[in-house]
DNA sequence: ATTTCCCTTTGACTTCGGTCAAGCCGGGTC
DNA sequence: GACCCGGCTTGACCGAAGTCAAAGGGAAAT
């Protein structure tokens, strides 16, 4: 019993199941499946017709997709606590998954079947919303990413990356420890690591950035605003 | 009676509705304003306080993003019987667009406020489900435009509009009639217009295909599908 | 008919980021 | 210790697309 209810307050993490009442969530956690994943096993492919999503216990997967050529580009790297692949199963009959899913550690997950799923859905008002309030971040998020691929340089991505991953203050110099492989936060902001190197390198120069390994020092963020900044009115209602 | 009846099956064209009953939209019906635009006029800039969400009845809408400098990227044009920002609605209590809106022509607009079809939502699951698979189209074209823009050079992208845009059949001959102004089209695959008309210049010198103002043949399918091609398997279940 | 305006095209040049290649460094293994 | 290996960095070079500038062309206005 106390199990369960641990169980509940995991899953509510997500903001797809965090307004779903007891019920609910034992509803699905009836019909969910434990996955387990090794370092770089693949979940899924993308244009694999999808049956299931997922919700990541522990561990971290990459969504990405790849070019003819081979080069790799992370759409998203899903951490605890979160959802993912719950769009595809609104496209129709049958969904494909839009990526590929694969695991850059150990991982564990719960599985959810599309279909069984949906029949809670049907029946759930608040998971519905859930549902939504999930897909309209993700939407956000990617519109963020076309922004800045198509209207922002590099050197603006990766300030942005080191911005949002700053713990946020009042002081004018804060610390970064990069829990991802530089080469990864690299793909994910469609740089190459060459590239990726050379801006740190600049900025280091430029006496806004001190970096050791995968310590980094903002020693100037109204500096590394400034070549950031966008004029868009903050969230705060 | 009758002329609700039409108007039902107007918005029965966007799929957020599709599957509304008479009822149901009997209430979005009361609840919902008309708007109309003349071409420029903005309906709301990114970043604005979120209220409502849209309908096209007819006319053009452009959503897009702007950089520092005043380049502007189209995210979409959005075309009659297609809704749009209906996401931020769910973005917690106050949502703010993440987009700029602009009319392209003159425009007919049905606008619904964020309460009132919340409330209406709650109570329909079948609208629920149409916002799901609404949202659900977006965020495959998001991760498609994200692909283009990352894993992809500006041919591979125009080819793949005007391949998009071709009435799709078996011959190896096609015409095509650019409904939009090419700079927009360029806009909207984040290319310089410059660029844009080199790149039809050189199809064109590559004998793939006949440009004529704003006709274009497309002389070789299988030529232009070569160079855009990318292996995924097809949504045929 | 002529002018104007804007969209589009073409040409010349620049630049940011990618590619190729070589070296570096830290951690694990034997 | 010596070795290897993968991830990271640095340098030299290249190329796709952007920028700047000018000119062409079609539609609307005068």
């Amino acid at each position: 019993m106390k199990d369960m209810v641990k169980q509940f307050d995991e899953l509510r993490r997500a903001h797809l199941f965090a307004q779903a009442d007891d019920a609910q969530l034992a509803t699905l956690a009836r019909v969910m499946q434990e996955v387990e994943l090794a370092p770089g096993d693949t979940l899924f492919t993308h244009g694999q017709a999808a049956e299931r999503f997922f919700f990541v216990r522990s561990g971290r997967v990459k969504l990405f997709r790849i070019s003819p050529e081979g080069q790799e580009k992370i759409i998203e790297v899903v951490e605890p606590g979160q959802t993912f692949a719950e769009a595809v199963m609104f496209m129709g009959s049958q969904g494909h998954y839009p990526v590929n899913a694969q695991a850059m550690t150990d991982s564990r997950l719960y599985a959810f079947d599309q279909k069984q799923f949906l029949k809670v859905l049907s029946e759930s008002s608040e998971i519905c919303l859930g549902m939504l309030s999930a897909m309209s971040r993700r939407l956000h998020m990617l519109i963020n990413q076309i922004d800045g691929l198509t209207l922002q340089n590099a050197t603006y991505r990766l300030v942005m990356y080191l911005l949002e991953h700053a713990p946020q203050g009042l002081a004018e110099t804060t610390e970064i420890e990069l829990t991802t492989p530089k080469g990864v936060i690299a793909s994910q902001l469609a740089i190459q690591p060459e590239t990726f190197s050379r801006i740190l390198a600049k900025l280091k120069r430029l006496g806004l950035i001190e970096v050791n390994g995968n310590h980094i020092t903002l020693r100037n963020l109204r500096g590394l605003r400034s070549l950031a900044y966008v004029p868009v009115p903050d969230d705060t209602a």
